[in-house]
RNA sequence: GGGCGCUUAGCUCAGCGGUUAGAGCGUUCGGUUUACACCCGAAAGGUCGAAGGUUCAAAUCCUUCAGUGCCCACCA
């Protein structure tokens, strides 16, 4: 964790202020001792809830960025950093805050686009009865003006360059010069120049050896240099300028004006550019590598940084292209000192990591240390090497540097991950991590940023209790899709509690079912699959049942899928995919197929089943592990191969067995699935009581089909609620409804109370498809260019698939001339 | 002013060159089949923002436009 330097030191000023006391008068050391309480409080809540969210972390490894450890790769890094040139102090115009009261950096400062105004402001030209219009969109800055300045070649002003005005209000006499940086189209021409207030101003002011008059003090309000508007808050004074130079007359007009304000990322005050001396971060010559890193990547090159989204990648390069110095000085408390010391007596500067006791230049005891704290983001720069021992060469350093992934918020890309790109490299010669993945960030319903301060924001903490831990987080990764934001619904929460539930419940039946068999005198023990730890199932030597051969066919390709999509850090993919096979494979049908075997009174085939269906449970398990921890890891030590394993985390994850791969059981396990839903189908579709078995008829096409439906025939009139499946050979005439597919036709007759209205309904609306669908693919396989382009497994693909719809359309024609011709009597 | 996204079923979103476009929720119909109603079964619902273009083939690639969101930037 990082010390968080404004916002934690805001927190505790705040908490004081509570208690009626102003930490200024508490003093430097006091004060931050209150904050190490605090923290010590607070710090420790973080890491609750990371632990109670399931994060896996080696928290013996913790760090604090204020530790002494840390606090000593710090100063090194500084004085370091100080000797090569790249650390500077100087004064310049900077990001202030008036409410922090200290400096910010460029990336703390967020800009917001709001209505203002601009007015136009006539300055009178000294000496003559002429006026010169400025426009300005900050008016109260005019009092520390030192010029007005027009473009060289603006005929409209040439005449009056060279002479001065006089400043209205303050009555002092200022230049009118020429800049080539005012736009002559902007406002009148002619700009008011506050080197001290303006970034623009300060280089005109630079140029021209302007006066900087700061007329502010350090939290907003107007000081001695403002003369008669000293005291008053800059937007107050803001307002009385323009009442007064409308009183005087000189206020010519005022129009609307939008334009982007600088806001405090953390007191969202509107911050002052303030001239200021600060300490700065060279920043070109550090941005090269790390640029070139990330530039350079590919798969398995040396140094290189992978970034994931790839579009966040344009992003980063993009920042250290234009990339500033940066501001590391912050007139805080809370942070790692500065280590430089100011001699009293000849004004020499000492950067050193321990504290001097005399001045290296005159010998002098006089020595005071710079008051000012690092930017937080410094020592939070280091963190990938300064938490493993560096500058020592540790064993840890040796063996986890560089690091293989990191994973934050593309938030803080810039602020983080960039800086430690570049520190990394620069003090170890080696990228601090090798690919970053950058996640979605959780917005709220409206698809706004959470705030705390707007109360919008999600607490995980209340999800957890409402929705359960696992299914908070597999939520999260389901929905985690690279590149877009996450809207967190109740819908979504709602349907990972369920998934939580179900398999709670699959578990339970297992259990259940299981003390039952127990009863029947096999141990525990023998229904361990102990191959399955090595990845293989247990029981596949001889005949394999089809519905196991299925499901770990299943299994292979969804194993291969999950661990494709993890590896590309596609989250979202393999959590669906672990859905997908859990229920709808695993509970739907598996399940549900091998109920009877798991009490077969045959000793031996229901051991088999239930070594099987123990394997699959356990595999779908570790799968499912990372995404839900807690009940995964909790029902898993309940299977019985699971004795004397430690953990699910730390056993191992599944890999795809090429040999479970199984092409034909797949196939012949989905026809007996499409079997069961064309009779479910019809059952529904004709409204059949869903109490009356009814009896159907098969006509297979094929022996292999046949023999097919025959050994399972129980389970499927058992699935489909049929009273018999009469296998025939004779051609289904219309008398009932019919489902169809190449290998087989499926018919339950009219005397099981079928209407044949419906059926016919039915069959017209599935000839309209099969016409539309064959004519576009009759249409593209005509097609020349198409023949002799494509390639031949989509030809070969299209060709069968217009065999078998229009053999297809065929049938349903047939029959739907039959059933227009002769609907039963009854109907 | 630059840059990056997004626009697909009523809602929230996947899919991002190939054979009748998917999920969750919602909707409709049916259900006390000994794990689960936080459930089971079945179904309806989309000319994939608009217009051009590339291609044998486009939701998927390119261009323009229209909405919308975000990031970056020193137009007073």
């Amino acid at each position: 964790t990082d010390h968080a330097g404004i916002s934690t030191q805001r927190v505790v000023v705040k908490q004081l202020m509570d208690e009626g006391i102003d930490y200024h008068k508490l003093g430097r050391e006091e004060f931050e001792k209150r904050v190490w309480e605090w923290k010590a409080e607070a710090g420790g809540q973080i890491t609750q809830q990371m632990r109670g969210i399931g994060e896996s972390c080696d928290w013996s490894r913790e760090r604090f960025t204020l530790s002494p450890e840390m606090s000593r790769v710090v100063r090194k890094v500084f004085v370091q950093l100080y000797n090569e040139g790249l650390i500077y102090r100087e004064t310049r115009l900077v990001n202030w805050c008036p409410v922090c009261l200290t400096v910010l950096s460029d990336l703390e400062v967020v800009h917001e686009e709001r209505q203002g105004n601009l007015w136009h402001i006539r300055y009178p030209v000294a000496g003559s009865k002429e006026f010169i219009v400025v426009a300005t969109t900050r008016p109260e800055t005019m009092l520390g003006d030192t010029a007005v300045a027009v473009h060289p070649e603006d005929e409209r002003y040439a005449q009056l360059v060279g002479k001065s005005v006089v400043l209205p209000l303050m009555n002092r006499e200022i230049p009118i010069i020429a800049d080539s940086m005012v736009d002559r189209e902007f406002g009148t021409g002619a700009v008011k120049i506050t080197p001290a207030h303006d970034q623009n101003d300060f280089e005109v002011g630079k140029r021209h050896k302007l006066a900087e008059i700061d007329v502010m003090t350090d939290d907003g309000r107007m000081n001695a240099a403002a003369g008669p508007y000293a005291g008053l808050d800059r937007f107050a004074a803001r307002k009385k300028t323009v009442e007064d130079l409308k009183a005087l007359g000189l206020l010519e007009r005022v129009t609307e004006h939008k334009n982007s304000i600088g806001i405090c990322e953390r007191s969202k005050t509107v911050v002052e550019p303030r001239i200021s001396t600060q300490w700065f971060c060279a920043m070109k010559g550090l941005a090269e590598p790390a640029l070139k890193a990330v530039r350079e990547y590919e798969p398995g090159k040396e140094n290189t940084i992978q970034i994931v989204p790839d579009n966040r990648r344009q992003e980063f390069l993009n920042w250290l292209d234009n990339i500033r110095d940066w501001t590391i000085s912050r007139q805080l408390w809370w942070g790692h000192r500065i280590p430089a010391w100011y001699c009293g007596d000849c004004e020499h500067v000492i950067v050193a990591e321990e504290p001097p006791t005399k001045c290296a230049k005159c010998g002098s005891e006089k020595l005071t240390q710079d008051p000012d704290v690092l930017d937080t983001w410094f020592s939070s720069g280091l963190w990938p090497f300064s938490t493993l021992g560096w500058p020592e060469k540790t064993a840890d350093f040796e063996k986890y540097y560089p690091t293989s992934l990191l994973i934050t918020g593309y938030d803080i890309l810039f602020f983080w991950v960039a800086r430690m790109a570049m520190l990394g490299i620069h003090f170890t010669g080696k990228v601090p991590f090798r690919a970053v993945y950058l996640h979605s960030l959780v917005r709220t319903g409206s698809g706004e940023k959470m705030s705390k301060s707007k109360g919008t924001g999600l607490d995980p903490v209340v999800l957890n209790q409402q929705y359960g831990t696992d299914a908070m987080r597999f939520c999260l990764a389901s929905m985690a899709a690279p590149g877009t934001d996450i809207v967190l619904s109740d819908d979504r929460l709602g349907s990972a509690r369920n998934f939580a539930n179900k398999i709670w419940n699959a578990a339970r039946f297992l259990f259940v079912n299981l003390e039952k068999f127990e009863q029947g005198g096999t141990a525990m023990e023998e229904l361990a699959a102990p191959e399955v730890r090595a990845g293989a199932p247990y029981a596949f030597e001889g005949t394999v049942p089809l519905a196991d051969a299925w499901l770990f066919s299943r299994l292979a390709s969804i194993t291969t899928q999950v661990n494709e999509a993890l590896a590309n850090y596609r989250f979202h993919e393999a959590a669906q995919g672990v859905y997908q096979f859990f229920w709808g494979d695993f509970c739907d049908w598996y399940i549900e197929w091998v109920k009877p075997e798991l009490q077969n009174s045959n000793r031996e085939r229901a051991v088999v089943a239930w070594k099987n269906l123990f394997a699959g449970f356990d595999a779908a398990l570790r799968l499912l592990h990372p995404f839900m921890p807690f009940l995964t890891e909790e029902l898993w030590h309940q299977l019985p191969q699971a004795s004397g394993a430690k953990s699910i985390a730390l056993d191992r994850y599944p890999e795809a067995q090429q040999k479970w791969q199984n092409s034909a059981a797949l196939e012949e396990f989905e026809m007996l699935q499409y079997l069961i839903t064309s009779v479910r189908n019809i059952r529904a579709e004709q409204k059949i009581d869903p109490k009356k078995r009814v009896a159907a008829e098969l006509l297979p096409r094929d022996s292999a089909i046949k023999e097919l439906v025959e050994q399972n025939l129980e389970t499927i009139k058992r699935l489909a609620f049929l009273s018999d499946l009469q296998m025939v050979t004779e051609r289904l005439g219309v008398g009932g409804a019919i489902r169809s597919t190449p290998r087989f036709d499926v018919r339950i007759p009219f005397d099981e109370i079928v209407d044949p209205r419906v059926e016919l309904a039915r069959s017209k609306k599935d000839i309209e498809g099969l016409t539309k669908d064959i004519a576009s693919k009759e249409a593209q396989l005509g097609n020349d260019t198409f023949r002799s382009k494509a390639p031949e497994r989509i030809i070969k693909g299209m060709e069968a698939t217009l065999e078998e719809r229009r053999m297809e359309l065929r049938k349903l024609t047939d029959r739907v001339a039959q059933l227009e011709k002769g609907i039963p009597s009854g109907y």
